[in-house]
RNA sequence: GCCCGGGUGGCGGAAUGGUAGACGCACAGGACUCAAAAUCCUGCGAUCGCAAGGUCAUGAGAGUUCGACUCUCUCCUCGGGCACCA
């Protein structure tokens, strides 16, 4: 008989959902704790295991945070646009936003079957005109600002979404959403200058705690460098116009032997062109492809000479000009010099199309291959015998003084296309009017309502199918009152999450997205905890809003997370991801039925390592389940100790558990918490008497990661009031040191046997105790020990002047 | 090609310079049962040995150290990311 689950998982969320202590309590006196999971996309496909696993994690850090005395925040909510529910919508013939209703019921009955101590109040939705009212409100900030602007430029254009993407949202030359192979073209677009904040959202990553990979990856993505901006005048007998090219490596600029423009470089078209024809074919060739695509490590560079020639600002050689696909125009100004002396990329281009490769940093052999590290210079005029870091320096200066370079800071990091052709997503707030140009809704007419129309297909040409209704598209203009046209792009998922654990703060408020009082009593939040993937997009966005409502002075952090930690992926049990197509499912509400929602979380933690991904094992589960029971029969012990009075035990174990427990929770290192749960348990099984308030330590330490059962067990002991609104238990250190430990014996570092000795032990008496023993002196026949190696608490490790025997 | 993670029993994993394999799963033997399930007890890296005990073993190889799963280098391999970033 196991026990019952069902009956006790109900009765404990119901009293826990009636009695309100998750409830967070804005300005209460007790210190806060902001805990944050990122909010789930209520997908058709119900909960996910994966979604379990993080929010179990985070909720066994809340609860023992209350159980700290913190006044916890630890919310949820729906992060509800977008195209998958579109698509789903498009393929069912049923309204997104009734799509999107239904999910969010079955992910809210889901995740209350879990008993997670989210503090429902405060629950938001994207979707919901009283949120993305404020998103729209907070883009209309960035337009009058400056930092939203439209611009006509080459996009991923993915043509079966056929809708723009931006650069974050093509994986592997296709369309992150559909998988359909993507290609450039020009569309007239909304940007956020996330550019301007680069180097900012940068260096603050020094005053926040995230984990170091999350840190790496932002640095790379943001990926600042310094370099230096160089002339190259283009020689042609009418006006002067330079080629600017961008370089880390100023000191190979005496090995230049060509220079290499972008196909879409603005240049291409001024230039005296040999065979303009040819020229042209190539470029149309390089204009479908796209970024990645043409930039691709594995294939070979390929380009065409121009005809025309430039002259090196240092030495005045003339170089002739190419044109190469896998120069990328968006950075660095679409133009490189070439070195093939000391570039990979320069070499093999230079083989292939039999260009000078002309050595002028030493220290490597060019006829086998490039010397891309640094040098001493040679073949470099005046610089010759400089090291490449000084070099650097002084030709970069000696440029700036010719007017032929200057020093730059380049980020790899670029603009982020904000408009997206699509129905299910927040309206851009501007209106279009032929006098006065884009004018932003006055803010007294937001929310701009997503209208509700039968046809929400993506239009065959590329325009949002908002384009379609021309009752809701034709409106007046706010400034002249004339006719005007509304925005009809929408905005990419992204826009909701950037700001949306500021409105849980204040769900409700109607003057503002949050109360700034409140903003000051509850930011930053205190724990982030989401996908690795979330890493470069949605981390890196929401630090960049944060950051602008920082400066327009309506937040009152720079920096929106203090801790931003990440878990890994649930894979299926044949090791790849879950998947309907490859029917590897686990449905969690079938675990929730046979095993309980305490033993579906219990496992979840105890599977592995919080941060690393890891496959499924229904086999493992079992495991968990039977653990519970045996705490469920743990209370028959009771009975037998109350009555009977018996002396304290040394409670060693007890308070190491506290410990360890403790740590491994703040830690995140859950899968050790509950090992040492069982640790604990095994042994009060295994007493003859449980002390009733040993037991209740016990109970305490569970209730965090196994709330219901230990719910429940507490009650029965009698106790009115909830287990999760007890103390924390404390551990006492004296009792955690135990007098005798076993000081194990090494010859020449290799284990040979232990003893039992007191804590103080010295070194002599160590020693003298250790090399008496029977096995030691074995050991030590017919050898001279010539260092003794003495770790206080742990070991004694004799070297011997013969290791030969031993090795 | 570059960047970031991994690689430890049959399996998930533990141990961040000091007894490798905690804890759990699976498996085997036993108890209980008419029987099965459940539960409980015992064993469980490989190898030699009757045993005591020894030897080998943390992807491979080298190095540092009294001592290396842990630190350093080279390589292999799996997973993830990528925008050839000049």
């Amino acid at each position: 008989m196991s026990y019952p689950f069902q009956k006790i998982e109900k009765k404990w969320q119901a009293f826990w959902e009636k009695n309100k202590f998750y409830q967070a309590k804005d300005f209460d006196k007790k210190p806060k704790k902001y805990i944050l999971i990122e909010f789930p996309y209520p997908s058709g496909d119900g909960l996910h295991v994966g979604h379990v696993r993080s929010y179990s994690a985070l909720d066994a850090v809340s609860r023992k945070k209350r159980m700290e005395g913190f006044n916890v925040l630890y919310p949820i909510g729906w992060d509800a646009f977008g195209l998958p529910t579109e698509n789903y919508a498009i393929k069912k013939g049923i309204h997104p936003s009734i799509v999107t209703k239904r999910n969010i019921a079955i992910f809210k009955k889901q995740l209350k079957s879990l008993g997670l101590s989210f503090d429902w109040s405060r629950e938001i939705n994207t979707t919901d005109p009283e949120y993305y009212k404020w998103t729209q409100w907070i883009f209309l900030q960035f337009f009058k600002h400056g930092l939203a602007y439209q611009a006509e430029m080459p996009i991923n254009w993915c043509p079966s979404c056929k809708i723009g993407l931006a650069n974050e949202e093509v994986i592997d030359d296709k369309c992150e959403r559909c998988g359909a192979g993507t290609e450039k073209r020009k569309i007239k677009q909304w940007l956020l200058r996330i550019t301007k904040y680069a180097d900012r959202l940068l260096k603050d990553l020094d005053t926040v705690d995230y984990l170091e990979k999350i840190k790496i990856q932002q640095q790379n993505w943001i990926g600042k460098s310094e370099g230096a901006t160089i002339k190259f005048p283009i020689l042609m007998t009418s006006d002067v116009i330079n080629i600017e090219i961008f370089t880390t490596r100023v000191d190979t600029i005496f090995g230049v032997t060509a220079i290499v423009i972008a196909p879409d470089h603005p240049l291409v078209d001024k230039l005296s062109v040999k065979d303009r024809d040819e020229v042209k074919k190539y470029i149309g060739i390089a204009a479908k492809k796209s970024d990645i695509e043409r930039t691709e490590a594995e294939k070979e560079k390929t380009g065409i000479f121009t005809g025309s020639y430039c002259l090196n600002p240092a030495n005045g050689e003339k170089i002739p000009i190419w044109v190469g696909d896998y120069v990328v125009a968006a950075y660095g100004g679409g133009a490189v010099m070439m070195v093939p002396a000391h570039d990979k990329r320069d070499y093999q281009f230079a083989k292939k199309y039999n260009l000078e490769i002309k050595e002028v940093v030493s220290g490597g052999n060019i006829d086998s291959e490039a010397y891309v590290d640094y040098g001493v210079l040679i073949n470099s005029g005046r610089f010759n015998g400089l090291k490449s870091e000084e070099a650097i320096k002084k030709i970069i200066e000696w440029l700036e003084k010719k007017d032929s370079g200057k020093m730059t800071i380049q980020y790899k990091m670029r603009d982020w296309i904000f408009s997206r052709q699509h129905y299910w997503g927040e309206p851009i707030p501007i209106i279009h009017c032929e006098k006065c140009g884009t004018v932003p809704v006055p803010e007294k007419d937001l929310p701009v309502k997503l209208p509700f129309v039968k046809k929400y297909e993506p239009s065959k040409t590329g325009e949002s199918p908002l384009a379609a209704i021309t009752e809701w598209v034709n409106t007046k203009c706010p400034k002249c009152g004339g006719p005007a046209k509304r925005e009809t792009d929408t905005m990419p998922n992204w826009a909701g999450s950037s700001w949306y654990f500021l409105r849980y703060i204040d769900p409700k408020n109607k003057k503002s997205f949050a109360d700034f009082k409140k903003l000051q009593y509850w930011t930053p939040v205190d724990l982030y905890n989401g996908g690795m993937e979330h890493t470069t997009l949605h981390l890196l966005y929401s630090r960049f809003w944060h950051k602008f409502l920082y400066d327009i002075k309506l937040v009152p952090t720079p920096e929106p997370y203090a801790a931003r930690r990440s878990h890994g992926m649930v894979l299926a049990e044949d090791g790849r991801k879950m998947s309907k197509s490859f029917g590897n499912v686990i449905n969690p509400d079938e675990i929730v039925k046979n095993f309980g929602a305490d033993t579906l979380r219990m496992y979840e933690m105890f599977m592995g390592p919080f941060d690393q991904m890891i496959s499924w094992n229904t086999q493992g589960v079992v495991g968990l389940f039977r653990f519970l029971n045996r705490i469920w029969q743990l209370k028959e012990k009771i009975k037998i100790g109350k009555k009977i009075s018996y002396p304290a035990e040394p409670e060693t174990l007890l308070h190491k558990s506290i410990k360890k427990i403790s740590e491994d929770l703040d830690d995140m290192k859950f899968n050790t918490a509950v090992s040492q749960l069982m640790i604990l348990a095994n042994n009060l099984e295994a007493r003859e008497k449980l002390p009733i308030s040993v037991y209740e330590t016990f109970l305490k330490l569970l209730a965090p990661l196994s709330p219901h059962i230990a719910e429940e067990l507490w009650q029965q002991l009698g106790h009115k009031k909830s287990i999760h609104l007890e103390k924390w238990p404390e551990y006492n250190s004296r009792l955690i040191k135990e007098e005798q430990f076993d000081l194990v014996i090494q010859i020449n570092g290799k284990f040979r046997d232990k003893i039992s000795v007191s804590q103080g032990i010295t070194k002599e008496e160590a020693t003298e105790l250790s090399a008496s023993q029977e096995k030691t002196q074995n050991w030590l026949k017919d050898k001279k020990v010539i260092k003794t190696i003495f770790v206080p608490g742990k070991l004694i490790n004799f070297v011997t002047d013969d290791t030969s025997f031993e090795t």
